[in-house]
Formats: C-alpha cells, structure tokens, sequence
DNA sequence: TCGCAAAAATGACCAATGGTCAGGTTTTAT
DNA sequence: ATAAAACCTGACCATTGGTCATTTTTGCGA
C-alpha cells in the first residue's frame, strides 16, 4: 500500500516541478515565444514526458493561472477582511489586483499577452476549468462582500441585483487593466503611471455607486 | 505615363481584392484557425503572392482592421454630432461601438481572438501603425467632444486633464467589451445579456462623472 | 512583330513547433 | 529471476508562416 502512496507523491511532485520550469522559461522569455522543447530543456526532461502530464500546452498554461489567482485571492481575502470603510476598501481591493499583476511576471503576461478565453479549451482537464471557475467565484464574493457591506452603510446604491451589479463593477475594472496591460494604449495618448489611471477609473465608478441612479438632473 | 497609373491601380484592385477574400475566410473560420493557405485559395492566387502585397500575416490583420476601425469612427461621428444631451450622447457613443462589433463580424473576433498588442508588431509597415493610431485620435477626439460638452453644460465634472479623464473613460468602456467578448465570464455568472451590462456599466461611469469628485461624505 | 528585360505570379521547399508513439529503461510484484 | 507495468525518450509526423528559384506575363524599343 505504501508504495501506491509514494508513487503519487512522487509523480505530484514531477508535475509541480514541471510547472515550475514552465513558470520560469515563460517569464525569461514569454509566453508566445516559449516552446514546449524549451521547458522541457528546463525540466531536464524530453519533450515527450511533459505530455504524460499535461494533454497540451494550454492545460500547463492554465495550471500556472490556476496557483496564480489562488494566491491573489488570498491577497484579496486580506483587503477584505480589513477594517477601511467600503469606498476605500473597494479601491483597494483593485489596487490588489493591479499590484499582484505588476509583481508577478507570468500572471502580467498571461494577462497582457494570451487570449484566456483560448486557453478554456475542451482538450483541457476539466477539473483545471472548474479550478478556474471556482477562484473567480471566490474572487467574485469577495467584492460583494464589500460593495454589500457599502450598501447597508450607505455608501453604495444598487442599480440592479448585487450580483449583477458586482459582474459590472469587476468587469470595468478587470476590462481596464487588461487594456492598460495590452499596449492598446497609443503612444503618448497618457502620461500618467498606470496606477493613477487604474485609481481614477476606481474612483469614478465608486462615486458613481455612490450617487443613486434616479436622478436625471444636472449637479 | 498611362501604363504607371494602370499597374498602381491594378496593382491596389489586387491588394483590396486579398483584403476581401481574406476577411471572408476570417469571418467564416475564425481568425486563429484561418491559414494563408486558406486566404490565398479564396483570394484565387499562390500563397505566395500574398507575401508580394503584405509583409506578415499580422500586416494583413491590421489592414483589415484599418478598415473597421474607419468605419466605426464614421458611426460615432454621427452620434458626437447629434442634438442628445451629454449623458445621453456618451451612452450612444459606446452603444454604437458595441453594436459595431456585434454586427461587424470580424471585428468581433480580432476583438475576442487576438492581442491586438501582439499585430503591432516590428514587421508591421509604419504606415498601417500610423493608421491605426491616428483613427485611435479621432476616436479619442470625439469622445473628448461629447465630455467636453457635458462639462460647460453642468452634467460632467473632471477629476484631471480633459484628455486624461477621458482616455479613463475610454479605457474602462474597451475594457468591459473585450472583457464581455472574450469569454472571461465564468458560465452562470451573469444572466442579462451583454448589452445590458455595458449599458449599466456605462450608466454607472455617466453617474460617476455627474459627481463632484470633492465629497468624501456618504449621501 | 519580335526579342529582351522587368515585373508579377507560382508552388515546391524550408524551418519551426505542438503533439505522437515505438522502443528503451526502470520499477514492481510474484 | 522473470514478466508485467510504469515511466521516459527522442525520432517522427502534420501543420503552417514564410522563402525563393523558376515560370509566366507585361512593357518597351527596334
């Protein structure tokens, strides 16, 4: 029976290590220009034997992506347990999201250069899909929390149901560092650091949550 | 002389007429699963005569994108030209963009299948990365018309420089529709159709910028 | 009209890369 | 010790963007 155990351990152990040559050839040479000989060059192993761990290149993409927002929720998890009012614990939760994004290198480039919407493909391991999907639910409770927690201290006004209105939120903002990230930017066109960008668009959504949606007056 | 002008226009007849065919296989297999093989067996011409009038593949990309993005600044100018009311014509402004890309359909992929960063790339002619800049600047202008309006009207406040304030709208507006047609949103999340949530993410920025950006104060 | 040079077009070829799989090596169980 | 199972290897395969030697077409001058 132990050797069952062991055996399991051991082939655990090949993938982790598998995925952290990948991590580390992707982020000295990019995602796009990384090839499946390379990270085996890295793994020290062929190119044939990451195969018997991973049906494609996409699924070992998204085995990276998956470790990567398990750790950003957690960073989130932190924003949202603190004690900061609503509005500023909003911003900051973003300000998490850029910052992770900044800090980690295969997480930027993911998000800067490949499409994820390619990578949820049917050659990939469904379990690594519902990983997928379930950290970007937690992530998704998280900030409803928050926007909840404005609502009832009145800093917040709901426009439509709170899980609608908290897709919106996230999408406007997920949206915006992606172009941030995707040189969609033209040369010249801001000269502000990302950061002030992504803080105002942070701040202008939270004012507009902020202002019931009745009015139709000026001021 | 005749024969120069013939040949150059001829030779643009031929340069267009690969254009068309190419978007035509774009559209009917999608953009990644598209060859030059493909493109030159609907344009009628040997794979390699494709190289005689673009350089890369992505150069063939970006012309045809040149075009949609032509003719969605011509839409938008009709909006930024009309006798709405600021809120209102800033909501049609990114209405008619989303249209755009729901009904143009190669549009929609390069917005759902490709990192657009990644076209603009060294091998890319000058002159279409001017184009494609310059067309970004009337979309920009337009845009910047319309708050502009609403800022000496009374509906709008800016919170930074003109051009600032609105390169933030812009980017959270591009934003939230890549991120609407990329497929980022996990299956079940949002019921409501996609237009609905621009519409309620465009309504939340128009609120947001009706907003003093001065009160720190709850209602 | 003919001959030649230039321009345009062709399609076989090349290099690169994700993925496959027959064969070799190692481990396990009896 | 032996056979079977598990693991690993690297040559091979199919595909595709791009290249380039060759062929075809065009234009021009005699």
């Amino acid at each position: 029976m132990g050797t069952i155990q062991r055996k399991e351990r051991e082939r655990d152990q090949r993938r982790k290590a598998i995925l952290a040559s990948a991590r580390a050839a992707f982020v000295k040479h990019g995602i796009a220009t990384t090839t499946m000989e390379r990270i085996a060059q890295e793994a020290e192993l062929a190119k044939g034997t990451l195969y018997l761990y991973f049906r494609s290149r996409e699924e070992l993409l998204m085995g990276l992506l998956a470790d990567d927002l398990a750790a950003l929720t957690a960073s989130m998890t932190t924003v949202a347990e603190s004690p900061l009012a609503p509005p500023e614990k909003l911003a900051s939760a973003f300000r998490t999201f850029y910052t992770y994004s900044q800090e980690n290198q295969f997480f930027y480039q993911v998000m800067t250069q490949t499409n994820i919407g390619l990578l949820l493909q049917p050659n990939c391991e469904t379990s690594i899909i519902a990983d997928f999907i379930s950290v970007n639910e937690r992530l998704i409770s998280l900030v409803e929390g928050i926007v909840s927690e404005g609502v009832a201290a009145g800093y917040f006004f709901l426009h439509g149901p709170i899980r609608t209105v908290v897709a919106e939120i996230i999408i406007a903002m997920k949206g915006s560092v992606m172009i941030l990230r995707n040189n969609l930017i033209p040369p010249g066109w801001v000269t502000e650091p990302e950061q002030v960008i992504l803080h105002d668009i942070v701040q202008l959504i939270i004012r507009g949550l902020g202002r019931s949606p009745s009015p139709t007056q000026a001021n």
